[in-house]
DNA sequence: TTAATAGTGTCTTTCAGACAATATTAT
DNA sequence: ATAATATTGTCTGAAAGACACTATTAA
């Protein structure tokens, strides 16, 4: 966008193609414990019926206010940590016209059923490994997301976003084992947890009770003040790193 | 994009907005031991005469093949390592109309000087810790692409995308240093390159002359099949973690 | 010969992961 | 009492980083 010809052309900025730009978000959450991923149903062609990431036009604002915006028409938000994933601009991944979407993830602590928003007919929390078929280039973009959001629980803190701001280390660790779909060691993740600087802070506090089947009353921690883990929460298995 | 509101719009294109979508892209090259970044200078307004990073419009084609092309139009490519960066979208970034830019990160090995394109005024490798004052906010997505480069050095093979097809262990080294801004321990490097599982693989060449002030010759090596490394190459110093 | 560099060896500390042990609490 | 769970302890092996050492080669 810097040659002479293009300035020229910006003249008449009706000259080019039309094109859309929109937001679509990948928001995670857990429930049950498990990871789950809120999806709308489409109403209109094309896809109608089938289920979609949320998502829209982004207006006079920025993409990050755009998604901001989309995920507070379809929940509750507050606390949610959302960030940028990628952008999908392939021409026909959207029949109608070039439409380019930038993707967004988000992280959501386990929140109440989302209202039914005025614009999408239907949006729910499915399980992830149920989300598929999704519309356009959904299913891609969710796939990326969930890379994404597997790899940052390793070297950042952000499996706090996904539950209260009080938490237990129990708390913590399903958050891991629902994400990364595997369970970890409760002694070596706790005492790993705990010796990350910056990672949780204790409140002093405990639980008001033990679990449900018994055991002590866990202590009671909020996230600390790390932006990055170090050292970082390494994913098991992998074996021998994915060539 | 899946409302039925957005439906019916889109089918008059031109009742939306303007908008215009381009690539730029963030070229790094290592040339005598700096981390350089491709420039162009801008012939027209806005930012007539200001550096800027190589881009255009993406046309009909995907926007990994707009970045493509773009950097086909400054250097002679060949093996050139190329991601997508981020899409940088807020209103006001382009004084002539909405313009969400989506940005491209390139690694290069060390090339001749880029041909002087029919494009862009002038292209030329610059030190990175010269490129301020860029046009548009050209600053914010070199210093997001130098983040991005500085931390997949550590975790994934691309270091090796800034070398020749065959290199020594010496020159991989360099790249670190120069990416990272920091000498690295050459022992401790050289030990670490050998154990991590598929980083390089031998040739069972060396070098046909030592080093320029004395030193045995090196052994050569290639890219391994790796496409992560495990263990990573931490970064060194960073000290407590960036809270 | 001298200086620089490639490559290897050794040691200490840290950390991951396996496993065990203890304490606490719901049922 | 029993079972489940939180938390801590111990041990082993891998790996990082500091440092030293040897071998090779250009000047």
């Amino acid at each position: 966008m810097q040659s002479e010809a293009d300035f020229l052309a910006s003249y008449d900025p009706r000259a080019f193609p039309a094109v859309a730009v929109t937001v679509d978000v990948v928001a995670l959450t857990i429930r049950d414990g498990r990871l789950c991923v809120l999806l709308v149903e489409r109403g209109a062609q094309p896809f109608a019926g089938r289920l979609a990431l949320p998502g829209g036009f982004v207006r006079d604002e920025s993409p990050d206010a755009a998604a901001l915006r989309e995920l507070g028409e379809e929940t509750a938000l507050a606390r949610v940590h959302l960030e940028q994933l990628k952008t999908y601009g392939d021409p026909g991944r959207d029949p109608r016209m070039r439409v380019f979407s930038v993707a967004y993830l988000a992280f959501a602590p386990s929140l109440p059923d989302p209202r039914a928003g005025s614009d999408a007919a239907a949006a729910s929390w499915i399980p992830v490994e149920q989300a598929t078929d999704l519309a356009f280039d959904h299913d891609t973009i969710l796939a990326d997301g969930l890379d994404r959001a597997r790899a940052k629980l390793e070297y950042t803190p952000l499996a706090t976003a996904f539950t209260g701001p009080e938490f237990t280390i129990a708390e913590l660790r399903a958050v891991y084992a629902a994400v990364w779909g595997e369970d970890l060691h409760a002694g070596n993740f706790h005492r790993k947890v705990l010796s990350v600087p910056g990672f949780v802070e204790s409140t002093g506090e405990t639980t008001a009770r033990g679990g449900e089947r018994g055991g002590p009353r866990a202590k009671l921690y909020r996230a600390g003040d790390a932006r990055l883990l170090h050292p970082a929460l390494l994913r098991p298995a992998r074996e021998e790193g994915i060539r």
